[in-house]
Parts: structure tokens; sequence; C-alpha cells
DNA sequence: GTAAATATTGGAATATAATTCCAAAACGAA
DNA sequence: TTCGTTTTGGAATTATATTCCAATATTTAC
């Protein structure tokens, strides 16, 4: 658990950050090692929580999702109660990607949100977003690309 | 490809987005549909693109990351050549996990950077970001923590 | 509504891969 | 070096993926 990662875990985790659904046997040649201490080191990295599991990445544009923005949001008080409320409230919107709470003057969470296309957009804002009780302030972000979007960590 | 995804379709991708190296039979007893025909319709999804791919998802506390920032980046000229450049040469950090080209007044990128600690933070910034060529405004804020955190597309 | 054509399914056989176990090798400490 | 510990790699077993084809379901044309 407090052990320190080898050059063999480092590479393990380099390459499944990349290709999460390669074969024990592929991995295993691909860093030279056999495939039984491969297949422990993966196991025990797992467990110990390292690798926190594995999923599909689907393709956006193919999905017809076609409008990906960022969210800067401001409540109106700073409370417990409020910022939870919040949380409960955004977790059941399936367009919300992520949601972080930020430090900053000029807003409280930022959101990462992706719908079909402007009309779904505004009315993800009109009525999901800026109906939840104290959400005082909202400015959007379009992005217009991406020229980076990974989810690979750098494990060094 | 430009068929329509059907139900089947519907909740592989889902089963998918959160449980990327299921088996094929657990994938198809959880579908309630047989292994045959439900691998044959992720294979096709993987072909026709609809799956980009399959990653692991690391814990970036465990491996000591435990600041991640978003930065809002404004640029002095909006020269093709000069937003280019810049992506090439973010492209090259890793603790550069996205890079969004934004509209709004206020910027043109939007950044997600992980590192070790303020420590490293400052260092990327001073010795990185902001020696990039055309960098003329940098806005940081921090991640306090992250409610929502998820790469599943809403599949619906 | 029926019948032909098409697409999809499910099961059996085969090929691959994961998992387990243990002897051998490598590594560390005294 | 030598003992004790850890890690490796190969063989045997178990589980899974893959392929193929007959049977079923679905669609289309009339």
């Amino acid at each position: 658990m407090t052990e320190e990662l080898d050059r063999y875990d480092r590479l393990i985790l380099e390459t499944l950050q990349k290709r999460g659904r390669i074969t024990n046997q592929e991995l295993a040649e691909a860093i030279s090692l056999s495939p039984s201490p491969c297949l422990r080191r993966v196991k025990q990295m797992e467990e110990a929580g390292l690798i926190d599991g594995y999923v599909a990445l689907l393709n956006a544009r193919k999905l017809g999702l076609h409008l990906m923005a960022f969210i800067e949001i401001s409540m109106d008080k700073h409370t417990p109660d409020r910022f939870s409320a919040f949380e409960d409230t955004i977790a059941g919107y399936p367009e919300v990607l992520e949601c972080h709470l930020i430090t900053g003057q000029s807003a409280d969470y930022l959101l990462k949100v992706i719908v079909r296309d402007m009309d779904a957009y505004q009315q993800f804002l009109l009525q999901k977003l800026t109906r939840i009780e104290g959400v005082s302030g909202v400015h959007s972000s379009f992005v217009l690309k991406s020229p980076i979007n990974s989810t690979a960590l750098p494990v060094s």
C-alpha cells in the first residue's frame, strides 16, 4: 500500500490508461514481463485503489452530442445546506459530466456539461440549472474545440 | 453507421461506460441477451467509432496528485499560428489533462491541470505556461472538491 | 394479411486468455 | 557469503472470447 511504484508498475499504469481492455498477455509483452507477475501487479494495484476502474470512452459527436460547455455558477449564500442541495440536484442531471467546487472571487462551481445542441442547452439552463435554489449567477463558455482531452494522469 | 441505436445498444454503452472491463458474458447477462449477439453489437459499435476506446481511470490522490486546477488563458493575438503553437507546446505537458478553446470575452483557452502540490503548480505556471509565446493572461481556479467527475456521456 | 427476403439471435465447437500453483531465480540484510 | 524474503516464469486448469450455422424474429413487398 505504502510501497513505491517501480518501473513495471508505472509502465502498467501508463499502458492501461491508454488501453484499458488490453489482454494481460499483450500487456505483459508490452512491458517485457511474463503474464503471471504482470497480472499479479495489476490486481495488486486494483486492490490498493490505485486503479479506480475501467471505462469505455464514447464518441460524443457520433452520439449526437454536439455542444459542450463550461458553466461558472455563483451561489447566493455560502451555507453547507445550499451547497449540498445544489450538488444533490445536479447529480441527477446526466448532461453534467463534472462539477467542481472552485476557488476564486467570481464563482463557486464549475460545471462541464454536454448536450445535443443549443436548444437542449437552453432547456438545461432554463428548466434545470437556474431553477435550483440558491443559484444566483451563471456564466457559460462554449467549447469550440478540444485539442487535448485526456483521462490519463501523469504517473512519472 | 447511420443506423439508430436500439435498446440493447444503449444498455451496452451505458454498461461499458461504467464497467469497461466487464466480460462479454457478464455484459450479455446484464442486458438480458446471449453472449454472441452481445459481442457482435459491441464490435460493431467499436467499428462504427461510437466507442472511442477503453481506459483505466487512476486515483489521483493515491498517485500523490493533490492539486487540480482550471486555468483560463488569454492570448495576445488571435492568429492561427499563435494558437497552433500554443496547442503544440502544451500537448507535451503531461500535467495538462484537457485544453479547450472556448467562447467568452475573458479567455481563449480553458485548461484542466493536475499536479502534486502548490509548489509543482507554481513550477508549471512559471516554467512552462507563462513562457509560451502569446500567453498574455492567466487566471487560476483551484479545485476544492469534485462532487461529480464522470466520463459517462448521456446515451438516452 | 401473407409470404418471401433480410436481419438477428442463441447454442455448440474451437481458439484465446485468465488464473492458480509451485519450483527457480533474484534480491536484501546481517 | 548465507539465510530469509520477495518476485518471477512456466505448466496445468479454469474461464472467456470467437466463430459458425441453424433457428427465430423482423421487415418489406404485394
